[in-house]
Formats: structure tokens, sequence, C-alpha cells
DNA sequence: CTGAAAGCGCTAACAT
DNA sequence: ATGTTAGCGCTTTCAG
């Protein structure tokens, strides 16, 4: 076999191979591949040659040179959930269309792991990162003051750091559309069902809850005010302590498709109908949701879109970025069989 | 200001930075970053620069040298899918006990779409990829033979093809099982509600119940055997015809999680009692499936595992690759309270 | 239109 | 223990 280069097989092909087996220089070849002026016998002489050795430019060298690597990082606390699953579709989709990998990782809520993996994507030199955060920003400072840029998700950018851009959804308009819709049904003794340790988005639940029955000349039963773990086995026992302290809740809203999922389970075990005994409702929809029986009434959070736009204000809006706050993506109120007057009330 | 090096804030800083701000040649740089001997004062006089100068060695930098990413990609048909969210979340921590990175993408079913990503993943220079194939292996041969070591998961390596190692659940023996209960409980008129285009896998599956029933010398009813589309739609079609036709199915055994869903909502809007007029079961568990009323029984393929040892497969143990076939995880059949004796059998 | 050469940030000889 | 230097694969002037 004539030898054309001496490629030897084994070792990806690097652009040299390429242009010793095309016999062209090495700066022909990087031009047929990356858009520059060839003629076109030439050009075809280099794909040839480019394809017998299964040759794929190195995005590695090619970043070296350009400084960018064409990708973008997103960390998430857990990946098997489906709001962040959403979300990571989002990003994704939206990376894509705009021609960017995605580096993935989780960080199970813990805030070192957390920056542990926001370091190492800035070593990866990402474009850009998007965050579901659950640390402070102390470990965020240092990644901006790095030059980094990130867009937080989910979260509103911690306070008193350099703040980054964030897009989330507008949980406190879920929550208010969703208590005034217990209200209206006739419900006065509504528990709200928290987890801790969920940083500020919790805390904004319970703001508005708080604030929405206060508007509505609702006494708040702090009694009825309760906060789980974010763990399932926290959520169930807090559920149960709930339900079974005798019929003195109408209504339970949980902030949480985990804690809506305890409300369900100890309600059916407590064999209290739903929603003749006591309504249910949650913040957070699930797929599950609506193979309840009945379907559960739920505030959709768009995670998909909340992930989209997170990726587009990384990578295309970073001119006026900062410009206009938040992005605050609305939520859905999703009335399904869940809930009902309460028991005792006049009826509609 | 001293002006220990020219450094300009706005560009992350570079090995030649620290060293010029350090006062110490760049290998010195170097070997305090990737653990070279270096006397502690030197080393501290480094760290200290690199700190003000918020400086991240850049991977780039070092994979152009050392030939190796230290990432993985990770390719699904849909992250938004239980079943590959639990992949993933297994690839990601096994990855991360190894200290790679992971790039992610969807291909959502789409062949090309799939050749593709693994062709930018190989650009990547990626140190393997975990998949989940749906093409055929013309678009996995051009990999193979460019040195991209590969492992399938979930499915088995497409025949004919330079064989690439595969890890997947052992849904013969999990749909055998079902099956195998569902005829112990003394059901003959079961139906096999299966979804088409998902490749290999679900002809195994429809093996297994044929095989199963044969050899349990039931009948097997050919206008019981029906095949949707993977959308949803198509499922909740197929679902209604097969239970609206009359009551002649008293168990049907739903291929996934879209076709058990069908049939549960499905027998909910016919009035049909689970597991009093027909027994549901389905394949691949999914949170939703404890949370139905009654609990759905189900073959659990554990995802997580999948991933996790197709990682491992990939990056550990290169070296004994192939031996021995494929991995094959096993399934569990989890029996909760969809299923029961068919109607009009003479009870326990 | 094409080739030669510099250099991106880093590591690994090799020299001191 | 530390500095010098030669590339890794690529893009991009700059000549021709």
């Amino acid at each position: 076999m004539a030898d054309k280069g001496a490629y030897a097989e084994g070792r990806p092909a690097t652009i040299k191979d390429v242009a010793a087996r095309a016999e062209v220089g090495i700066a022909t070849v990087s031009r047929v591949f990356s858009g520059g002026s060839v003629s076109a016998r030439t050009r075809e002489r280099v794909r040839a040659a480019a394809e017998e050795l299964d040759y794929r430019p190195s995005a590695v060298g090619r970043s070296l040179k350009t400084q960018r690597t064409g990708g973008i990082g997103l960390i998430v606390p857990d990946v098997t959930d489906p709001f962040y699953s959403d979300l990571m579709a989002g990003v994704l989709d939206c990376a894509r269309s705009l021609g960017e990998h995605v580096v993935v990782d989780a960080a199970h809520g813990d805030p070192e792991r957390e920056a542990l993996i926001a370091d190492r994507m800035m070593e990866q030199r990402v474009d850009g990162i998007v965050a579901v955060p659950m640390g402070g920003n102390e470990a965020w400072e240092s990644v901006l003051r790095a030059g980094g840029n990130v867009v937080f998700a989910d979260r509103e950018s911690p306070a008193g750091g350099p703040a980054a851009p964030a897009v989330f959804t507008d949980d406190r308009a879920g929550v208010r559309s969703l208590v005034e819709y217990l209200v209206g049904l006739g419900h006065r003794r509504i528990a709200f069902l928290g987890a801790a340790g969920a940083g500020e988005a919790v805390g904004v639940r319970e703001g508005a809850f708080r604030d929405t029955l206060a508007q509505r000349k609702v006494a708040i039963r702090e009694d009825l005010m309760v906060v789980a773990r974010p763990e399932r086995d926290s959520a169930y026992a807090a559920a149960a302590g709930l339900l079974q302290g005798g019929a003195d809740v109408s209504a339970v809203l949980a902030s949480g498709h985990l804690l809506g999922e305890a409300a369900v389970l100890v309600a059916r075990e407590l064999d209290l109908r739903v929603p003749a005994d006591v309504s249910i409702a949650m913040v957070g929809d699930v797929p599950w949701a609506e193979l309840c029986d009945p379907p559960l009434t739920a505030v959709a959070r768009p995670g998909h879109d909340v992930g989209y736009r997170a990726c587009e204000l990384l990578l295309r809006d970073r001119a006026r970025r900062g410009r206009g706050g938040p992005v605050l993506v609305p939520t859905e109120l999703l009335i399904r069989g869940s809930c009902g007057p309460p028991r005792g009330s006049r009826g509609r």
C-alpha cells in the first residue's frame, strides 16, 4: 500500500495525519473543517483523507486556540427529581439550538460538593454555568471573580454577593392562587406542609401562604404550620402528625411533591376520603398527580421553561444581563379533583 | 501596587500569570497543582499567588498534553423518563467516584441525532461513551473505528457490528416471573400491551411473554397482543381498545410505564375495579406505582445499577472488556395490590 | 488558494 | 528543588 503519511491505527487521527495523507498543509485541512476558502478539488481530497482516517477535529486543540469550549455546565440538586429533569431537558434543548454541549452534575444538596463541581467546571473552561444553588454565595463569588458567568435557576441569587442573573418560577403567585382557591372553596383550617433546608425557595412559599391568608382575613393557625426535613420519612411523619391529630384540618397545602405524596399516602392510610374529608393540593406538578385517585390539584412549575430561559440568558443575552432583574416564569394552577368544599360547609 | 507580573483582570489567569506573580518557573506551578515535589515554602508562595488570581488550572491545556479529558459522554433517549433519570444518576455516581465529569445529551429516539451527538462527543475527546442506542450500528461503527470506547446500556449491542460491551436489565426473567405470577393467580386471558419502535428491548419482552405462556400451556390469544406507538395518545388508544372490547381480558401486562399509565387511566374511566374486574401489572417501576389506588404490581428495572455498572465497565474494567458477554442486571417483581385472581375463579 | 510558523495552557523530560 | 524547553492539535496571521 502506498504510504501516504505514516499514520498508524490506534490513536485518533490528527490534523497532521490528514494533511499528510491528502498531501496538503495542515492549514488547509483546518480551513476545510472550519469553513475557510479552499478549492473544490482540494476540499474533496481532504474530505476523502479524513474519511479514511475517521478523523474528527479535536475540540480540545481548537478550544485551546479559541479560548472557548462550546460547552456549558449544569448543576442540579438531583437529576431524578421530576422538576429538575424538566429543567435539565430545557437546558439541553436550548444548548442544542445554540450548538453547545452540556456537562451535568448533581450536588445532592451539599454546598461543599456544589462548590467542588463548580470549580471543576471552571477548570473545564465551560462557557458558562446554569446552577440550582443550595450553598450560600461564598463559593459562587470565587467563580464569579474568576470571570465565570453563571445564571441561577429556580432560586434567587443569594443575597449580598455579586448578583448573578436568575430565572425562577413565580411561586409566590402560585401559592397565592392556590390559597385563594382553597379559601374560596370555604376552607378556614388550612395546613401548610413545608420542607426545611431548601433555602430561600420554601421561605417564599410559606410567606405567600401567610400573606394570602392574612389578606383574606383568615386566621393563621400556627399549629397547622409544619415543616419536615427534605427526606421522605420526615415528610411522611409530618403529614401523619397533621392528619392524625383529629379532623381539625380541612385542607392541606403541600409545599412540594414529596410532601404531597406523603399527604396522599397518609390520608389513604387513615381512610380519609379526598376531598370529602380533607382536601389536598400541592406545589409542583408531577406525572403521578393525574394518576392519583382523585387526581391531585397542583400548582405547575414549568421546569423546562426555567431551564431553557436560564440557558438562553447565559448564552444569548449575555449583553443585556442583569438588566430588568430576575426572570419570573409564571406558574399555573391545575385544578383537578382533590379539593372540594370543607365538610360541614353549606356546599356550593 | 508592586507589579509582580503584568496580569490584567478579565481573562482567566494562566499558569504563566501565577508563575510570574510567585516569581517561580511555570513548571513549579504545574508541580504544585499536579503533585510534584516542591518545597513547602515555594508551594505556599504559589498557592497564595494562585489564590489572589483566582487561578484554576485549565483542563483544556492539560488535556491537550495528556491526551485524556477525564470526561465521559452519556446519551439517553430522554432525560425526563424516570428510568433514564435513574440510569443517569448511576452514571454520575460512578463517574464522580472515578473523578470524571459527564457530558449528557438526549437523542429523543432519533438515530440521526444520536449519531450527531456521538460524533460531537468524539470531537470533545471524551474518554468514553455510555449510550442507550436507538439507531442501528452504522453510526456506532464509525465511532468504534475511530478508537472510541463505548458501552451500551439498556440494550444489547446491535447485531452484526463490532460488538461493544453492554449492560442491561434481565427483562426476559422479569417478564417471565410476572407472567408466572399472573398465571399462578389463575389468569388465562392475559393481554400484552407493548410499544413499537423501542428496538430490540420490546421484542425481548414480547418473546418472554409468549414463551412463558407456552411453557405454562396457556394459549396465546393473538387478539390480546396489541402494540402501540411510543406516544402517550397511542398507548391510551391501545389500552382503550383492549379494555373496552368486552370483559374478555382478565389481566393486562403493560410492557412499559407509559403503557401501564394508560391501562390504569382507561380502567378507571371504564369503571373497572382493579383488581376485581381486571388485574394490571407493568414492566418498569416508577414512583407513582405506589401512589396508585391500588398500588401497581410491577417489575422493577434498576436503572441506577445499570448506569453505574455501565460506567464502571467503561472506565475501570477496560482491560477485561468483552469477556463473559453482556452484563445482566436482575430485575425484581414488586407485588403490590393491582393483581388478584380473575373474576369467576374459585378464589383462594 | 495554499503553506509555514507562531502560540493557546499545560506537562514531562532534561538540565541545573 | 527548580528552571528551561519541546511539543500536544488546532487556528490564524503572514507570505507566496
